[in-house]
DNA sequence: GTCTATAGTATGATAGAC
DNA sequence: GTCTATCATACTATAGAC
């Protein structure tokens, strides 16, 4: 049961670049599982409605999964792999701080934005964990967030960030801005994870004053983006 | 059940409601329910949890109560109605737009962050509202996030809040910001909802970074406070 | 791997005595 | 207003045939 299950979790990883449909039963689940998650919750989605979704009968879902808890464990994992793993792709060690973290933001909502019926799992649904899996999927984010918290730590020492709010302050700021707009984000509406992304970024780092003082070519701290077209 | 804390529920209450007949119990009830719900999640809260919170039996809990789900449909109203009252209270009409904002700001804050195990049924549980009552809350909502949007309007309008930003996206980075750090925030922590409510007014403002090279004593646009009420 | 059938339990809500 | 007792249903998970 578990050989199978964690062959087919490494398949749906961050880059497939085979095809997604000819994945094992349990892939399937799993974004089925994601769907029907963030759709109506995870206390509230029953075996049948999962059954149903995957055109099964309830009792044959039993025999890709142990405990329905497993897949939302097995969920967040997954969320929490594949923003570290596009975040890490991202942000370059060599690089001036204050870039990394544009970097940061920026695959961060992109991440989030597009892959938010999985991420919304660990922000919202991971309350129901059983406290082992609870323990572990919290560690696994802790994580992730001190690798933020270091990034932003850097950008102070190298004085480009203020320093009279707490590295731990800032970086719950951002990740409250940045996570939380899985939840009015419209993929049909105007803006694309892009362009909020790049709004939010510079929402963050200048703030939502207006700036007219400045001299020549509005001096702001969130444009150079990453990919510098030539 | 302390006397004490029943009696701040009631206090705070905008009104008494057309509801003539006893609200004590009621008012404990709500109470004690936002406190479970914040602990388990309404779906996984039932009505024995509840009853057994009330010192009652299942039973009994059906003499105040017709449906588990109309207290958190009161759960939710009540959350926003403290909200706007509270803003309302503190966002004077005649002010700068810019003083509006900033009192709305901290006063969001505040109260999100002293009521959060209220204000995390509008957040989080109201998604498991019927469909009638889950249309009243969002209205609710929607109406409290234009009363918002109309503020940013005004600080765009005069000059003092970037216009390179749409109001709809300044209102949404800016609640993102405010609402969910109830998830995280810590009262026995040693930052206070007031202290947290400036850091992040600071940041929405006037941004991460570090503005050494202005003139004179740190030009900040988040630091005239509203004036301290007597 | 999928099925039918069902165990065993928890759930929201009600009936009616006091 | 609270109680004991209970209903009808929904739930997670299992047993065992094919």
């Amino acid at each position: 049961m578990s050989a199978v299950r964690r062959q087919g979790l490494r398949s749906i990883e961050p880059k497939p670049t085979q095809s997604a449909r000819s994945n094992t039963t349990y892939d399937r689940l799993l974004l089925v599982a994601a769907e029907l998650f963030w759709q109506r919750g995870y206390e509230a989605t029953t075996t049948r409605d999962l059954a149903q979704a995957m055109g099964l009968q309830k009792a044959s879902l039993y025999h890709h999964i142990t405990r329905k808890e497993d897949v939302l464990f097995d969920l967040c994992k997954l969320a929490i792999e594949r923003l570290n793993a596009a975040v890490a792709a991202t942000v370059s060690e060599g690089t001036p701080p204050l870039e990394q973290l544009q970097s940061l933001i920026e695959t961060h909502m992109e991440v989030v934005l597009r892959d938010r019926q999985l991420q919304v799992g660990v922000l919202n649904e991971f309350r129901y964990l059983s406290s082992d899996h609870w323990a572990a999927v919290v560690s696994m984010r802790d994580s992730y967030q001190s690798t933020v918290r270091s990034i932003i730590e850097s950008c102070q020492r190298n004085g480009v960030l203020r320093k009279d709010i707490s590295p731990a302050t800032l970086t719950l700021a951002l990740l409250d801005l940045l996570n939380w707009a899985i939840f009015w984000f419209k993929p049909e509406g105007p803006m694309t994870p892009t362009m909020i992304a790049r709004s939010f970024a510079a929402i963050f780092l200048d703030g939502a004053v207006e700036r007219s003082e400045s001299k020549g070519p509005k001096q702001t701290s969130s444009r150079p983006i990453r990919p510098r077209p030539k």
